[in-house]
DNA sequence: ATGTTTTACGCAAACGTTTGAGTAGTTGCG
DNA sequence: CGCAACTACTCAAACGTTTGCGTAAAACAT
């Protein structure tokens, strides 16, 4: 591979003043720049970013952690941040770091930090207190997605307002009987706070909440399935369910489906998310609007601009479509 | 950021023995090892790898190019190739050169090139000849995944035969009349070799090929929507459907859904890939099951092992489920 | 006791780039 | 004409590692 030396041998110039050329420094005549710019491009020169970033301690990089693809929310949010990152001429390193394995996530923060990352973008990531506090002595920002992370900024939607308004809008509609499904109460972020913005907003519309009617699971389509057989096979089957994501809405749709029952006049379902199986099942879900889009592109904006320690909330919408 | 030197230093030792010790190089003693790394760890050192690739010139990075994650079956893949590089400890360098953007992709080669790559695995990426070019004479390998490219590795289904089965099943099942959607005939690669299997698999029964089975479109939902509603309100409408994607089917599916025709007891819907939707959808999609994870660990093991030359033609199966 | 091998380091160069400091040669100004 | 200010470079150090070579000291063999 070519190096600046080789292009500097045939230009008759030094690396120095090759350097500068291809930098746009400035600091050398036209002559100089056309010649120097021709060799390289007839050498297929390609800057060495190892030396380069050794020298000038930038590094241009973000890191993204994710806990994996399947979470259907992580495509767009990947989408996003690259596209940013693209416009400003930032590259992205990907590492996964799986559900919860501290020691997958610890291996994540060392490739990280070997790499001299400017910023990390952790997408759903909860982090144990080992990670956290091994993060902090590195020193390196980190913006969380979707959860927040004690000491770090954020970007998030108030989780306990929109399950709220979700839950309303379905009382609203005319579902008293509505179950929330697909929540973990072990999980303190998510989890937890829709599982609150439900039960307030049963409470505030004198609804007394009843506790089969909160289905724990994950967000996935098979907790959304089996919620929904539990709940539909049971003695008194709710009018409506509020699926914890677009996923699980889908299981409740498929269960529906082989049972015959019809949505939504028999079933209203509300998903969550809007990820890109809300659009594609049948019938499309009304679901909770998350701007995945406008996330990813804010992650890379703060980190540019160095505002680590915001936590910003962002707006969502409820999205009408057939499902309720 | 401590350095090898500080910890040299404080072990009253030179760097050359600390960067043994830290790479299990060997000759070195016992308490020396037990000094250097606990002072290694007080410090929270973290090996600067720009400094460490650019001696030892290797990067123990792999490059994934993939168009945009919107395509579905791009999550499984990065997922699996990620994990595979997790287990042999080499990092994924991520970009997206978008549909057909030349500019874009020039720019992510360049990227690749700067990093030092070991290798790129590129996803479902057509290369026009500049960029062809610009990338063998770089010297960069390359694996290409779903689509063949001239002078490189691929990994890939057999097309022409997967449409072939496809249509074939759906003939035995007793389907003559059966169209394809989502096909675009100006691509080379897949769209035509679908349509070329198709055909072939019609002809072989003996069924004569209606030009207006073949509609054209894009792998996308909305494809799949409008081909539908061109087909099924004509005057000869098709029983069975053979999409080209599972998120065209999903666009049949829902078009199915709208005008209450239904699935498989008046139109069969067979997909294609086998991708997260075809699971969630109702009715689940019957589909060709690409072998998503294992192309992508495959890749991996071609990149590390050094192969780059052969084209590998991996199974797919025909998955039974719902639509048909 | 002498010679040989082994162990456990140190030394210094190298990787490719950037960048501050230095310097010939040219230009401008009064 | 003399001095300052530029221009267009060159020089050399620096970034943090790795690694081949060298070498004292220790261990072993004869």
């Amino acid at each position: 591979m070519a190096t600046i030396k080789d292009i500097a041998k045939q230009a008759g110039v030094t690396p120095s003043t090759v350097s500068r050329v291809l930098n746009h420094a400035g600091g050398y005549n036209e002559a100089t720049k056309i010649k120097v710019e021709k060799i390289a491009a007839s050498l297929h020169y390609q800057k060495n970013e190892y030396a380069s970033n050794l020298v000038g301690k930038k590094s241009n990089l973000i890191g993204v952690i994710i806990t994996d693809s399947k979470s259907s929310f992580a495509s767009p949010i990947i989408d996003s941040v690259e596209d940013s990152a693209y416009q400003n001429g930032i590259r992205i390193l990907l590492a996964h770091c799986g559900q919860n394995d501290p020691q997958r996530l610890r291996f994540c923060l060392d490739l990280m930090a070997g790499q001299k990352v400017t910023g990390i973008i952790s997408v759903a990531v909860q982090f144990d207190n080992d990670n956290l506090n091994y993060l902090n002595s590195m020193q390196i920002p980190l913006i969380s997605l979707n959860v927040s992370v004690p000491d770090h900024g954020s970007i998030k939607i108030d989780d306990v307002q929109a399950a709220y308004d979700g839950t309303k809008f379905l009382i609203e509609s005319g579902y008293q009987k509505t179950a929330l499904v697909g929540v973990d109460s072990n999980d303190p972020q998510t989890g937890l706070q829709r599982i609150t913005g439900y039960r307030n907003a049963m409470n505030d519309a004198n609804i007394p909440v009843n506790n089969d009617y909160i289905v724990e699971g994950d967000f996935s389509f098979d907790a959304g399935f089996k919620a929904a057989s539990k709940l539909l096979a049971s003695s008194n089957p709710p009018r409506a369910i509020f699926a914890a994501s677009d996923d699980a809405a889908a299981g409740v749709l498929s269960y529906a489906y082989d049972h015959n029952i019809k949505i939504p006049a028999e079933l209203a379902v509300l998903g969550f998310d809007n990820s890109h199986v809300a659009q594609i099942v049948t019938p499309a879900l009304t679901t909770i609007n998350q701007p995945f889009a406008k996330m990813g592109q804010l992650a890379v904006q703060k980190i540019i601009n160095k505002e680590f320690n915001e936590d910003s909330i962002v707006k969502y919408q409820i999205l009408k479509r057939q499902s309720v």
